[in-house]
DNA sequence: TGGGATTTGTTCGTATGTATT
DNA sequence: GAATACATACGAACAAATCCC
């Protein structure tokens, strides 16, 4: 939807990876120093970046207070999972045709979505798996598989369409975030400094988006 | 979901009543300094506010290009509807226990979903609406009757539970949406000065938040 | 309960980039 | 195609409010 600034995308999504991998908790104080110094970029930019995280209901704002990771309630906690549950249905039932209303574990929504080529239906599954997760952060169990529906998705149908290349990439992505929770300490209490996890995170995208360090000096260089 | 600023609060929602209701035609450029200088806030806000609209699909947004009301595209516009089908046929289902499940038009969604007590419903719902809103002022009917699809729904529901008192109120909003599309003059292409356009809205919305200038001091009070 | 440190809200000036003539 | 006008991006600095101790 537009391209903001490639440096905004960048941050929003780093911000919004480690939200949803728990690496920030919610409630966690999110200052515009430190995102700003983090991603290299001014005050300006990272408010626009929090507003869109606002939007989607990640982080929460009110007037003259920090940011903070949003701490879902329980009752929005049913909303979400009650809608959750409407699209389930629907998702079955719009594919039915097409032979797969089985069973259908959560971690395949996503990418049934993107199979339907309908990009707002794939939006909104994204935000709510999102919310899902920051959901189970507060009151489910504390590191649940449904972290990782996007990564697993992303590679099974990698998988299945039978791109073994893109496959690797996926994986490898998907060991780094493992690996990040790991690597940021353990559930403690210590939340570890916001920049540590942002300069993980910031990492992580920034490969994401320029999958190949390697070959091809090509045109991805005239984008800068 | 949290209270971002009561300023932010009004210039959000007078934009996108003014986007829905066609008095801001897509394309149009949307200045930080004009929009800024109506409701007297700095760019700084502004730009908090369009993020959030850019978050909504009701604006986009490029790297250093001025603002512009969104111009949904043709896909976009498949998708909206593949969406909002689904989503009537949800409804409908989620519902029938509650025998509503007879043919349900279009403008008793809102309504429904906020019965339903699904805050996220609710807001996905709006989304919806209001890009179907822009999306037809684009390829749809000049003035159609979905335009106020809000208004609607709120005035039969209030009507329902029996409301005279809000459903007065209710009307007397969608009579001023009305009157403010024939006010800013024909559909012709000059699309009046962005500043006149706004500063209508602006006074639509403060006005709707403080509802009752005369009588019932009472409980409202509390809720700010 | 009070005081200080931190952080947001705001404005100005400048630079850079995009549209328009 | 070049030059001008315009709008955004950025940084610094100040004021005000909040948070924490």
């Amino acid at each position: 939807m537009a391209r903001p600034s490639p440096r905004i995308e960048v941050a929003h999504e780093a911000l919004r990876q480690a939200i949803i991998e728990q690496a920030l908790k919610p409630g966690t104080k999110l200052p515009e120093d430190v995102i700003g110094e983090q991603f290299a970029m001014s005050r300006t930019l990272v408010r626009a970046v929090l507003a869109k995280l606002e939007a989607e209901g990640l982080v929460d704002a009110h007037p003259k207070r920090t940011a903070t990771v949003a701490q879902p309630t329980l009752a929005e906690a049913r909303d979400v999972f009650g809608v959750r549950r409407a699209r389930q249905e629907d998702e079955a039932r719009s594919r039915q045709d097409e032979r797969v209303s089985i069973h259908l574990a959560g971690e395949f929504h996503l990418r049934l979505a993107h199979l339907s080529g309908n990009a707002l239906l794939e939006r909104y599954l994204r935000e709510l798996i999102t919310r899902c997760s920051l959901i189970l952060a507060v009151f489910g169990r504390p590191h649940s598989s449904d972290c990782a529906i996007e990564e697993h998705s992303a590679l099974i149908a990698a998988l299945s369409a039978g791109k073994a290349e893109e496959a690797v990439a996926i994986m490898n992505t998907h060991i780094g975030a493992v690996e990040r929770r790991a690597l940021l300490g353990g559930d403690d209490e210590k939340p570890a400094a916001l920049g540590d996890v942002l300069s993980h995170y910031a990492a992580a995208v920034t490969a994401r988006q320029a999958p190949k360090p390697t070959a091809k000096p090509s045109k991805t260089a005239s984008s800068k």
